[in-house]
DNA sequence: CTTCGACATCGAAGCGCTTCGACTAGCTCC
DNA sequence: GGAGCTAGTCGAAGCGCTTCGATGTCGAAG
């Protein structure tokens, strides 16, 4: 950050403020105000000290603003390095959340996992960011006892087991779960199985995988649907392995519940090179994935979508909105778009 | 980022410098120099500051020290907000990008391109960032022309038509393009077809993608092989279509070369449908994914992977490295990794 | 015609850090 | 034995901004 080249190409120090008070006229002081609109300004000073600003090509230095305000406007984005979730959900999220802290006024730090809990302490104890948001959030965080024990104003995209005190937003994915086990019951499916995420995900006790378990296998229960419920690993050998252990266990099956975004490419295939029609012979409700994917398949899919852009959106609310701090939960209702994969179960 | 909680629950102010100074019986001035390391300390003073330090649980305040150092160890990383390029090369960017940045002491800055330019004047005018990094560099780009007029610090992920004096990195897409006409070459087929990205890609003149094509049809050229470039929107409909055309103008064409990630498993899917076996009829080259793409479609692909992490690394190397700051473009080779969806050409 | 508040502006005191001399020992070297 | 070092430390002057009184003006209220 040298300066900028002015007309004839000369690097030029970088204004500031003293120096667009001089060339309008007025007071440092005034030229802050008119900035901030903290104090009633006369509209010539205004006008005045506007054209000096434009004149100049003044840019506030933000580290002296933070030193001065202790508010640095910017707010740190903490995302898993792991790329077994799903990574354009994630990315959505990430633009999500740096285009609504621009409409704030703020900007966004990205902050990968593997400084682990020490990120979050550095980038808050340093006064870089004023906030942090938290994504794939697990049951038991150290994040979030680091969030808690510095009084770091946060809110997460993902639900700990605990979160008093705390702002979450998450997708209510025991009713995204729920909901998938009624629409194939609806649509008179009797023996249905759920392919989900890798074990790993299960043993990280990652909330939202088994959050939705247990929403499908209630409501299985509740609809008398017999249900299965298989992990299974990024590869098309684990989407193989799974799909043929299902056939051969309950070759009765008609429906299949997907929560695992990677994995619906090879299972369609799978499925349409062993004979099985979708949707007339298996009907697939996939949870996860948000429109494009879904579009890209044939047929088109029955898709309960996590609503990326939403949850970026309401996390960024929560830590800067006009209620920020206010911890609670807020979980956002699943939707179901029936698309092609979903069909009555054959026979009915 | 109101301070820390005591061990009795109270929040306390966050600790400054000249309390570590105090603490520890020295200057102000003594503990900035054991932190930087500019001056030489003895060891006793050292062991007392760093003792302050823990004691204290002192971060230094982000803010002051870019004020003071004018040097706020953040770099910017703007990531387009289009999602017609392959979401999770970008993802790997800049994920490498932070983790690299990180080994020197830098954060990372999310800029989306929906501030066009003026995010770029932004961050580098109000030296919040030391420095940018540009992905999905076009061949004019706006951008580029405010860094240089900035005198701003970049790097580039991708090549403007003009790079004179900025350090740019980027995969050799011409030979990535070259290398998987010879690769079919070599296997025998001599009738192929280059199935591209969207027409708005070539239209929006990405570099990369008028580069690969160029290499592409010269090596095919000189190898005497029979090609045709298709470019193919991201929608298995776009697919179907391009497929069929292909097919119908030249039946007996043999082998593809795709440059469109998120058209890889509808195209599996249609030429499976269409009862053509890959390897055996058709031979598929894929230019840009990495590895968990390839291995999660049957067969596995062969490719010309982008080296996303080696980009993203590069990228900050020469921005904060040793020579940072020297202009040059730097092309990454592309690697060819065969796999199982080439094959001889029919009756070779 | 005072008195009071609202409005508009200024001055100065920091915010917490870096950094540049200056200073003190304790050496070496001739 | 004084000149000339180097290593180790300190003090003070900012970096560019925000913000809190203080000050001056003017019209409305009494």
């Amino acid at each position: 950050m040298t300066g900028m080249t002015d007309p004839k190409g000369q690097v030029t120090r970088m204004a500031t403020l003293a120096e667009v008070a001089k060339h309008a006229g007025v007071s440092p002081s005034t030229v802050s105000y008119v900035l901030s609109g903290k104090r009633s300004i006369s509209d010539s000073t205004r006008v005045r000290v506007q054209a000096a600003i434009d004149a100049l090509g003044y840019h506030p230095n933000a580290g002296a603003r933070a030193l001065a305000s202790s508010k640095s406007h910017i707010v740190a984005l903490v995302v898993p390095l792991r790329t077994d979730l799903y990574v354009p959900v994630m990315m959505q999220i990430a633009i999500a959340v740096t285009t609504t802290a621009r409409q704030y006024g703020h900007d966004v730090l990205l902050i990968t996992n593997d400084e682990g809990p020490d990120g979050v302490r550095r980038v808050a104890g340093s006064g870089l960011a004023d906030g942090v948001i938290l994504m794939d959030v697990e049951l038991e965080d150290e994040r979030v006892e680091v969030l808690r024990s510095q009084g770091t104003r946060a809110s997460l995209i993902g639900l700990p087991a605990d979160p008093t005190g705390l702002s979450c937003v998450d997708l209510d994915f025991a009713a995204a779960g729920a909901t998938a086990a009624d629409h194939l019951a609806d649509l008179g499916h009797r023996e249905i199985a759920f392919i989900g995420q890798s074990e790993g995900v299960y043993r990280r006790h990652t909330g939202f995988a088994e959050r939705t378990l247990a929403g499908f296998q209630e409501q299985c229960r509740q609809r008398g649907l017999r249900a299965v419920h298989r992990p299974c690993d990024a590869s098309f050998e684990g989407a193989a392995g799974v799909l043929a252990r299902i056939f051969e266990d309950r070759p009765d099956t008609t429906g299949l519940v997907v929560q695992n975004e990677a994995m619906i490419a090879p299972l369609l295939g799978l499925l349409r090179s062993s004979g099985r029609t979708v949707p007339e012979e298996v009907s697939i409700v996939a949870i996860g994935p948000d429109e494009p994917v879904a579009l890209q398949t044939s047929p088109r899919l029955t898709t309960i979508p996590v609503p990326a852009q939403e949850l970026g959106r309401q996390a960024v609310d929560l830590l800067l909105g006009p209620d920020a701090g206010k911890p609670g939960v807020t979980l956002l209702p699943p939707t179901l778009s029936v698309r092609e994969s979903t069909a009555p179960a054959p026979g009915e």
